[in-house]
DNA sequence: AAACTACTTTACGTTTACGTAAACTTTATC
DNA sequence: GATAAAGTTTACGTAAACGTAAAGTAGTTT
C-alpha cells in the first residue's frame, strides 16, 4: 500500500519547503486534517499527498479555497451517491477545459519567449558589428580582454 | 502594420472581460501607460497588447509585480546595452523552466484526473448492478422511466 | 437646460495567504 | 533536573488585487 507513515509538522516542512506556519494555516483551513498525540499533529500519508496537491495547485494558480473544494468534493464522492458522482464527473470536465486553456497560455508564452530571444540574439549581432567597426584592428586581445 | 488604433477604458475592460477598476489599478501600478485627452484615458495598441499579457500571466499564476518586472525589463532591453541583452536572455531561460515545471504539473494532474474519473466509472457501475439486483424485472420499464 | 452616460479621483474596505512576535508546553538530551 | 529543541496557541501585521461607494467632471442626447 502506501509508506503508511505518519509525519511531524518539521518533517513535512522541510520535505515541501514551506514554513510550518504554512502548514498550520492549510490545517486552520481544513485543508489538511492531522490528528494529536497530546498538542502535537500527526500526519497521515494522507495530509501528506494533500499538501503536495496543495502546493502543486498553488503553481497551477489556484487558490486555497478552489483546492479544498475539489477535496471536499472528492470526499463526498468517496461516499458515493449517485449524484454525487455525475457531479464529480462533471467538475473533472470542467477541470480539464481549465487545463486545455493552460496549456494554450503556456504555448503562445513559449512562442513569444522564442521571438523575444531572437530579437535579443539579432540586437546582440549588431552590436558586435559595430563593435568590430569601431575597433576593427587587435582583434584578438580585445576578446581575450572580455573574459578577464 | 499593427491595428494602429485607441482605445478607451471600457472599451477594452468589455473586450477582456475586466472591470475598469482593474485597468486603472494596473495603470496606477505601471503596467499600463495610457495617454490623456484632458482627463479621459487614451490606450494604445501596445496598452492592448500588454493588457493581454498581463491577464494570460494571471492565468499561469504570475503576480503583477513578476509581470511588470518583465515589462520594464523588455523596454530596457529595447533600448539595448550588451548587458541588459544578456540579462534578458537569462530571464528568458528562467522563465522557460518555469514553464516546463508547469507543464509537468499539468501533466501530473491530468493524470491523476484520470484515474479519478476511472473511479468514478468504476463506482457508478457498481451502483447499476445493486440497482439491478434490487429490481432484476420490469428492466425496460425501470430505464425508460429513469429518463422522464 | 435637463438628464443621461461615460469617465474621473479619492479613499476606505475586503479577502487571501501567510509573517512575525510572545508566551507557553512537551519531549529529547546531557 | 536543567536546558535546549521542537511544538503549541493567540493574536496582531502585511502585501496583493481588487471591490465599492462618494462625489465630481465632460460630453451627448432629448
Amino acid at each position: 500500500m502506501d509508506i503508511k507513515k505518519t509525519y511531524s509538522i518539521s518533517e513535512l516542512a522541510k520535505e515541501f519547503d514551506v514554513t510550518t506556519r504554512s502548514i498550520r494555516f492549510y490545517e486552520d483551513q481544513e485543508l489538511l486534517k492531522p490528528t494529536r498525540r497530546g498538542q502535537t499533529r500527526i500526519f497521515s500519508s494522507k495530509d501528506r499527498v494533500r499538501l503536495k496537491l496543495i502546493l502543486r495547485g498553488k503553481r497551477m494558480g489556484f487558490s486555497l479555497a478552489e483546492t479544498k473544494e475539489l477535496f471536499d468534493l472528492w470526499d463526498e464522492t468517496l461516499s458515493g451517491n449517485e449524484k454525487q458522482l455525475l457531479k464529480m464527473l462533471t467538475i473533472l470536465d470542467n477541470k480539464r477545459a481549465q487545463l486545455e486553456q493552460q496549456k494554450n497560455d503556456i504555448a503562445q508564452a513559449e512562442m513569444e519567449m522564442d521571438t523575444a530571444e531572437a530579437r535579443c540574439r539579432e540586437a546582440l549581432a549588431e552590436l558586435q558589428k559595430k563593435k568590430k567597426q569601431q575597433a576593427p584592428a587587435n582583434d584578438e586581445a580585445r576578446q581575450t580582454a572580455e573574459h578577464k
